[in-house]
DNA sequence: GTCTATACGTCGATAGAC
DNA sequence: GTCTATCGACGTATAGAC
């Protein structure tokens, strides 16, 4: 069960840095120091060891995201903390690469993982911005919905612009100017 | 001449809607008519019709956000006429996309490429945002550089959302936040 | 569970004739 | 400019022994 972890540990970053469909069964086995047989024995199939991926960097990136929230008193304070996950956007995000590779959008198993992992951080945003209309740090004439799903889009059109010009300048841009919306109000 | 225009006119399409790295040559063939022997006279490495196909997409992308502007009395009214450039985000963004494509960062060509046409769209918004805060309709405490880049990273966010999810509503909830953010001010 | 050998297609390109 | 033939490497496995 060893040689399991390393396997989806080094695919983990791997699938986040290089892209599912750009990264080789090879490539991983080389990574994670395991040999082709074992490879082949634990994941027969490269979709099964891409849905692992995409499982696990979802509830990771979740679990980062809660994490930076943790004991911030209002609402709008936990919004800014999420704002800061492109701080390290040249990167990538962990999930959000994976949305432009065709190679997972053709395969059901891995867009259903994917579609599984936006959702939870788009509700998890919804519940913040709720929280913040009830602790009255932020007003309630937003829709929690709609405000979630821009501000994970802006984290995420960070990681882009990023990626695109080769700065980390364009990312903090981005946020900033979101940051200034959001506090304007 | 002809048969140039059709494969440059093929890639863009297919680079666009299934990515650089995993559309191969073959399959631009196949989709412009065009045979092996012609295809690889006009561009015999990849990443000549790769650059080509970036800066067109790009120049198509800014003059497509022209004329969705183009008209609109006033800056704020059209920073929001740019927020629909994400109506049909299924397909992705004509650039967006090979901002993920390891293959595309690799390649300092390409990646010369893609940051003109980010930079291009991020000078335009600006622009727009200047022009806002000259004629009234938006106030004078927002930075434009941030503001402009904070919109450019909702709608490019809005693709990713919209193709994790296989809903076009998750790009349309977004763009919806960030109208409100930006009208509520 | 892990190893080595093998398979069969595709990738990105080159060669040489017309 | 366009055609067909060919190339070496790599992609994604499968087979069968240990």
């Amino acid at each position: 069960m060893d040689n399991r972890r390393r396997i989806v540990d080094s695919a983990k970053r791997m699938f986040w840095r290089n892209g599912y469909s750009t990264t080789s069964p090879k490539q991983v086995m080389a990574d994670s120091g395991v040999g082709q047989g074992s490879y082949y024995h634990h994941f027969p199939s490269k979709t099964g060891l891409g849905k692992e991926v995409v499982d696990e960097n979802g509830r990771d990136l979740l679990e980062a995201v809660q994490a930076a929230m943790a004991g911030l008193p209002t609402g709008r304070e936990r919004l800014l903390a999420f704002l800061k996950s492109a701080d390290s956007a040249l990167e990538g995000c962990r999930v959000g690469g994976f949305a432009y590779d065709a190679g997972v959008l053709a395969d059901p198993e891995l867009q259903s993982s994917l579609r599984v992992a936006f959702t939870e951080l788009a509700d998890l945003l919804e519940n913040v911005v709720r929280e913040g209309q009830e602790d009255g740090s932020l007003p309630s004439s937003l829709d929690p919905v709609s405000t979630a799903a821009a501000l994970l889009a802006v984290v995420e059109g960070a990681f882009i612009l990023a990626r695109a010009t080769g700065q980390q300048s364009s990312a903090d841009a981005a946020t900033a100017g979101a940051k200034a919306l959001l506090t304007g109000l």
